[in-house]
DNA sequence: ATTAGTATTAGTAATCATTACTGTTTAAAT
DNA sequence: ATTTAAACAGTAATGATTACTAATACTAAT
């Protein structure tokens, strides 16, 4: 993967925050540092980081959020206000409870808790 | 809710299978009984049912499925045959945990095991 | 430094899943 | 049977994402 500025600038965008963002954000965001950069340009890179390892994507319902925290953890989902915090739960338990009971070989964890976050109680 | 024909049909196929499907799958199935029948309708009928608690809507990566199996239960994914089983996964620890460590009300724990399934050893 | 080769880009068109609109049909209450 | 609103088929629109294309810009070799 050769150096690009725009691929630079979308990096650092990702490493610049916890808040888990959308393509969209971070269109918006580069479009600070880049007037001219395409919304494609964010996608195509947004992949491209996400193949070699550099971030990672999840899912939030129907639509793709990036991190650049790499480590195994989950996320909590606050109802209220739309809030994606990461959290870290411990799952070898699981891992190895479904292996027994049903010779399913697990690779990958996705917990999501969805509920609402001390700020709305 | 009034009664329609096509609802009903619609609702049919969802409780005749196990495979989460798709609301794609859920119109051909669909359209055999009822050649006439619109995509619109199968997906507004699918979100009605899903909003009157009839089934439930999970989320695999970026497309909706629907499942007749509403009580708690969590998924397991394949990755080679992209198949996906449900399985009940206790969680109830977890819950408490992230009250009492983050003061986070969880409502709902999604679970989602992704690995390979005992066909494809 | 110049060139050549190809990855990357901006801009735009296309795709895919899903939702909204519109005029017609139909369940069900009077 | 008449009325009324929900539901319909068909189609257009949306939103997120991907693909296409001609121009640009890294980078390795001259």
């Amino acid at each position: 993967m050769r150096y690009s500025h725009q691929r630079e600038v979308i990096r650092e965008i990702i490493f610049s925050t916890n808040s888990h963002p959308t393509a969209d954000w971070v269109y918006s965001k580069a479009k600070k540092a880049l007037p001219n950069i395409s919304l494609g340009t964010v996608y195509r890179n947004l992949k491209q980081l996400t193949e070699q390892g550099v971030i990672r994507t999840i899912h939030d319902g129907s639509l793709a959020r990036y991190d650049w925290n790499k480590d195994p953890h989950d996320h909590m989902k606050c109802t209220s206000c739309g809030s994606m915090v990461d959290i870290e739960l411990p799952n070898d338990d699981l891992k190895k409870m479904v292996k027994n009971q049903h010779d399913f070989e697990v690779s990958d964890v996705e917990i999501t808790l969805i509920g609402k976050c001390n700020k709305h109680d």
